[in-house]
DNA sequence: ATGGCATAGATGCAAAATACACCTAGTGAT
DNA sequence: ATCACTAGGTGTATTTTGCATCTATGCCAT
């Protein structure tokens, strides 16, 4: 659907690079991490999100912090500043009671969502079975 | 993510229902019901869309229309005009041979996508396993 | 005949989401 | 002092979305 090209697929196939970072569940994976890692900065993330994305679409680094942004606006994890060390400073994040339980309602969503693209791709790839002799047929 | 929150399932809950058309999927079911069918109308698909749809959200009957006319500047399906019925005149659909292979492709992302999502789910509803007595602990 | 209703296929537009480039700031090497 | 690297962002033009609305045809009861 969006005009864009993907550049990794080329044009017309619907990988999912052609959708957004929404599509490409950034969110979820991202409260999975922190929950696996106890605790761990944007930077972090960046580095680790696409090896456990969802989608082999590339990542936005913007998006994991406007992820990680609403999520503490939601309560879902807490952040706090980390600075002595070498480099900038850095925000350490870590989930919330909420952010867990948030976790869990995304397993739900995502469980369902996977049997029923699962039941989809069986269908889709099954033979179109509307006259069998169509491929001889159309000359 | 989005602001505006769910009708559905309330304010907080990841449902499918916080996503847009395009995160629901629409074009590969709309792919597959024409494969069905054999041919309809954007009218019919907006009433069998629902039933077959991927995740539970109401599927806008603006966005099958507009999804139809994307498919067919893709040359994934073609349409013509039936008129004389009883009633306006309908634009019936019909998937062409692009448009087979194009969902034979949606097919293989969402066999993927399906994979990677119970991959998740599964790990994601497993117990947190750090620190056994969490639970007892905070009081 | 005509007003209401169901069908059918859209379009308009404000609001939200997105992609991509760009910005700030600290540290250490050259 | 200049550069590269780390870290965490922001700005903004473009797309996409949600919701309401519009046009038009035919049917039916009044």
């Amino acid at each position: 659907m969006p005009a864009r090209i993907c550049p990794r697929h080329g044009d017309r196939y619907p990988c999912t690079c052609a959708m957004g970072n929404l599509y490409r569940f950034v969110e979820p994976v991202v409260l999975l991490l922190l929950r696996k890692s106890g605790s761990c900065t944007g930077y972090d993330l960046s580095r680790e999100l696409q090896r456990h994305a969802l989608t082999d679409a590339a990542i936005e680094k913007g998006a994991i912090y406007r992820v990680l942004r609403q999520l503490e606006a939601n309560g879902n994890v807490s952040s706090e500043w980390k600075t002595g060390g070498a480099g900038p400073a850095r925000r350490v994040y870590r989930l919330t009671r909420a952010g867990e339980q948030h976790l869990g309602e995304w397993a739900t969503v995502l469980g369902h969502l996977s049997k029923s693209m699962s039941r989809f791709a069986r269908e889709a790839q099954a033979p179109p079975d509307r006259g069998r002799s169509s491929r001889i047929r159309s000359s």
